[in-house]
DNA sequence: GTGGTCTAGACCACC
DNA sequence: GTGGTCTAGACCACA
């Protein structure tokens, strides 16, 4: 239900893929991750986009580099990469998902009842 | 997280766009929308795409032809409209909102506390 | 009196430039700046390494884009780059300045006197 | 600013090397200084280069040389290197602070101020 | 090996 | 025309 809502850029992308490894504690504080090149293989992408998405999340505290060795998951990199994407959720992600609702008439009740239904022997 | 994808077919996004215009009762039932051409020229794409946009509405019920003098709204459009959307959005948008939700360890009580008074951004 | 001090690179150096140009007002809040194609003609440079300078400085809020226009000058432009660019040198330089001091044996008195003499008549 | 410019030559910068050695007095006057080969094998750069900046050191006075022996560090040597790098720093980098002083609007006084209390930045 | 920077050239979306 | 993204490939500094 997405209307001309244009693709996100490939760094982006990769970046949130980072991001969620690291939500889900598949990559945790400490960890080395994969190299530039390693991810840009594994992707089938330029090394340079892996890069600038490795600088974007190195600018925002989730990661950090040693000169030579690597890039790591930082102290806290969790709880900061929770709160900027909890941030983004709420203010573009929430409101869309809201007007969704009204256009389709889905009343609050169903989402509700339908919450705990799906998996309820989920982790 | 797949890159290079563009996020639907063009033709789709005008369907959708066309099922919004109808949800929102911009386009009423019985009124004739804009002609193949005249939407191609909106839109800056080839009229072959929304050609088959309209079709794809048309097979579903949503739109009906009259030949040489264009397409309409026809009745009951709208519920249709309204059905085929739902399903969609129960199938496929709610179950990736859910995982976004555990992912982000967001509380059900949140989004019911902000359904009612959006723009009062939390966190 | 640099000893190995590594060259800055060359996006931060046009950075640098640009800053310069808004702090001798010479490219004042509001201004257009010269565009990433031309200012890359005419220092010779790749339009990437504009653009990677052009980033920084929006990232830091001294200058802002508009798509398809150019990139602008921003209000209090000035006053930023100001205060990021003395924390740069009280925190980097200027150590640096009197550690040079100490080892040549200049004295304070020496700097005082000479600072007025060299242009008296400047602005 | 023009770019591309390698900061100082390499042979000049090994040349600053080893005046601040002796200027810091870890080098006294008629000590033996690295041989060439030495130098350049703890430097990592070819022994042509070292060569070249002890020449440049030895023209001015600053070292001597017996030959078969290796180098010195001569009578009035560390004398000559103050006197020669401070009327480099007079003469070059002197001004271009003064500019900076003045572009980023620093007082005085605040300099004289953070001068015997460093380490506690202000800003 | 690692990251970091730069170039050359391409294609896209916007205006 | 503008900026924005991506690719391919190069070279450097560091370890």
């Amino acid at each position: 239900m997405d209307f001309f809502r244009p693709p996100t850029s490939i760094y982006l992308q990769i970046a949130d893929l980072v991001c969620e490894r690291i939500l889900l504690r598949a990559w945790k504080e400490g960890d080395r991750i994969p190299s530039v090149r390693d991810l840009a293989v594994e992707l089938q992408v330029n090394p340079n986009t892996v890069m600038r998405a490795y600088a974007e999340l190195q600018e925002k505290g989730i990661i950090s580099n040693q000169r030579g060795v690597g890039y790591f998951v930082g102290p806290e990199s969790r709880a900061k990469a929770l709160a900027i994407k909890r941030e983004e959720f709420f203010r573009a992600e929430l409101p869309r998902m809201f007007k969704t609702l009204e256009l389709l008439e889905v009343e609050w009740s169903e989402l509700t009842r339908l919450r705990k239904a799906p998996e309820t022997a989920a982790e």
